[in-house]
DNA sequence: CATCTCCAAGAATACGTTCA
DNA sequence: TGAACGTATTCTTGGAGATG
């Protein structure tokens, strides 16, 4: 099964130190990121379960290993905005809120990483509220369609210590190919020795 | 009072660019 | 060609307020 990169990483394999990297700004943390899979997961999550209902969406475990950070802020990175307080409990799909605050524009948006920014402080529950309201009307997705939503649930234990087994054989397979590999080059440069034989180092 | 959530700030990461 | 630096994006942390 091919590891999905995630977003944060368009090419190539992760923590793959390149040539041109310095040491300087390398020090090989991984970090977790967001698969498009997870994302979609995600997505239909908050819409069946509601946006801000962190503790329903760890408890529904259909993304485990991630924290309610990380489902916080990939949330804001979907809605397109920071704040999401004015989007609280709601079923509504991030992503289409997305698209209409991409394009929002004027001299009061402000942006950071494409997601628009809280300038004006902080705001009044009574304007929480009143946003909160008018999301409901205008995007609210209608019940029967957010109840009928069926979220994956985490793989089985069973099948997960399969795949790790089967990961496991893949290693041992390359590391056998590597030692043999090794071994060759190891046994050409004694029979050259034996022979007198010079060739160039590689 | 403990827990949860929001928000801002800054650190870390991944890749691109420049230049010797 | 590779070291150093720049930029955009992502993640972590911690203070503060809300809630039960």
């Amino acid at each position: 099964m091919a590891i999905e990169a995630p977003r944060s990483m368009p090419t190539g394999q992760r923590n793959v130190v390149r040539s041109n990297d310095s040491a300087s700004l390398w020090n090989c943390t991984l970090s977790p990121g967001w698969t498009r899979s997870e994302v979609q997961v995600l997505r239909q999550a908050l819409i069946k379960l509601g946006i801000g209902n962190w503790m329903k969406i760890i408890e529904s475990e259909c993304l485990p290993g991630k924290t309610i950070a990380q489902m916080n802020l990939q949330t804001q990175r979907m809605l397109g905005q920071q704040s999401t307080a004015e989007f609280n409990g709601l079923h509504v799909d991030a992503l289409q809120i997305g698209q209409i605050n991409e394009m929002r524009q004027g001299p009061e948006i402000r942006r950071k990483n494409n997601c628009i920014v809280n300038t004006g402080g902080k705001l009044t529950r009574e304007e929480v509220e009143r946003r909160r309201k008018e999301h409901r009307a205008k995007f609210e997705v209608a019940e029967d369609v957010w109840t009928s939503i069926v979220l994956p649930r985490p793989d089985n234990p069973l099948v997960l210590l399969d795949r790790k087994r089967e990961e496991l054989k893949s290693l041992a397979k390359e590391l056998d190919d590597v030692v043999a590999r090794i071994a060759a080059i190891e046994q050409m440069e004694s029979l050259d020795q034996v022979t007198g034989t010079k060739r160039p180092r590689e």
